[in-house]
DNA sequence: AAGACGGGGGT
DNA sequence: ACCCCAGTCTT
């Protein structure tokens, strides 16, 4: 039997039941794999299920503002997914006339759709045979035909691509699609391969060569950098001010803190001109600082603490021109980094306890 | 071609 | 501590 039967069959007796596969609506397909990138099902299941039932479709999501849309994502990390979905919305409800485009090409020109967003709407919604080369589908394709090129490589990615488009069941690509990679998730582990009960076991090279551990190779590893990250938690009566993250940086739209990031653990947050301008315009109280909050992102390490402050009077104009004022109620309607949940969920922290 | 971009889970 | 996850965009 070949490489796409036995897939078949192997997808027809142990595929999971997800939301999204109960559907050819290429709006909650395309919701479902752009919330899908880089994250596992289970991490993204009920984030789907909360922005189908808020935005059943690509009208309504037009229609959102931005702030909804990343309050809703808020939580799942790489948040440019979620403003790309957002005008990916508006684009088609204005220009395409809330239809999607029903060509690998036209998916592809979409912002937020790559190669394989694209060839998975294309095939789960209209049966376009374009092959899905995701992570699951290089650990599935290295392993099992023994390809050693690093698959973050561009010879790796057209070589992949390639052995993947030969492969493809081109009278049933929606099904081959959705079984290769259900096989990468649920048989072909990247740490612990269930090969003992896997159908491709006998024809598996990186099984017969013992190379397993080693495939899919990878060639760079991205390096980690440390920062320092002081954020100051000024409450005046009931009010906090907050800052709306620009571009250039992470966590773009969201919300924190007025911040003073320094280059080294030592350095002293109130020897910094910031500090300066800060304190010499008002009369600041600390009342408390936090221990450090460790946050770990997949190439950033974050040191943070929270440094609480009571102001008798609010910051000049010139201080505060892109601070907003708002109380804590207001602000649990705004979108924050986990990390800011995180100092939120602390008991005693000023925000949710500052009677004082 | 390389780096930026989150957060969570597994070993 | 390191790797991976239904990747894409920018430089």
């Amino acid at each position: 039997m070949d490489f796409s039967s036995e897939l078949h069959r192997w997808y027809h007796q142990n595929r999971r039941d997800l939301p999204w596969r109960h559907t050819r609506d290429p709006y909650l397909i395309w919701l479902s794999e752009v919330i899908l990138q880089q994250t596992r099902v289970e991490q993204g299941r009920s984030y789907y299920e909360r922005f189908a039932q808020t935005w059943p479709d690509v009208t309504a999501l037009a229609s959102a503002s931005e702030e909804q849309v990343l309050k809703l994502w808020q939580g799942l990390g790489y948040y440019s997914r979620a403003r790309n979905l957002h005008k990916t919305a508006q684009l088609i409800a204005t220009q395409h006339g809330g239809k999607f485009p029903q060509t690998y090409h036209g998916l592809l020109a979409l912002k937020g759709i790559g190669e394989y967003t694209a060839a998975a709407i294309g095939s789960f919604a209209f049966d376009i045979a374009e092959p899905v080369v995701d992570g699951n589908v290089y650990r599935v394709l290295a392993r099992v035909f023994g390809v050693d090129t690093p698959i973050d490589s561009t010879a790796g990615k057209k070589e992949f691509r390639q052995l993947a488009a030969e492969l493809l069941n081109r009278r049933d690509p929606a099904t081959h699609n959705q079984a290769i990679m259900e096989f990468g998730a649920v048989q072909c582990l990247p740490r612990n391969p269930q090969c003992p009960t896997c159908p491709l076991a006998q024809e598996c090279v990186a099984r017969t060569t013992g190379r397993i551990a080693e495939l899919p190779v990878k060639a760079r590893k991205t390096k980690v950098a440390d920062r320092w990250l002081h954020y100051f938690v000024f409450r005046i009566h009931e009010h906090i001010y907050v800052k709306r993250r620009g571009e250039g940086d992470i966590w773009q739209g969201l919300y924190d803190f007025p911040l003073i990031e320094t280059e080294t653990a030592e350095t002293d947050p109130f020897h910094t001109e910031s500090w300066e301008k800060w304190s010499g315009s008002s009369k600041i109280k600390l009342l408390n600082t936090t221990d450090e909050f460790l946050h770990i992102l997949s190439h950033r390490r974050l040191h943070a603490r929270f440094y609480e402050v009571e102001l008798r009077q609010q910051f000049s104009q010139a201080i505060s021109k892109d601070w907003l004022k708002v109380t804590p109620l207001q602000f649990k309607k705004l979108a924050v980094p986990v990390l800011i949940t995180r100092y939120l969920k602390t008991p005693g922290n000023i925000v949710n306890n500052g009677n004082h």
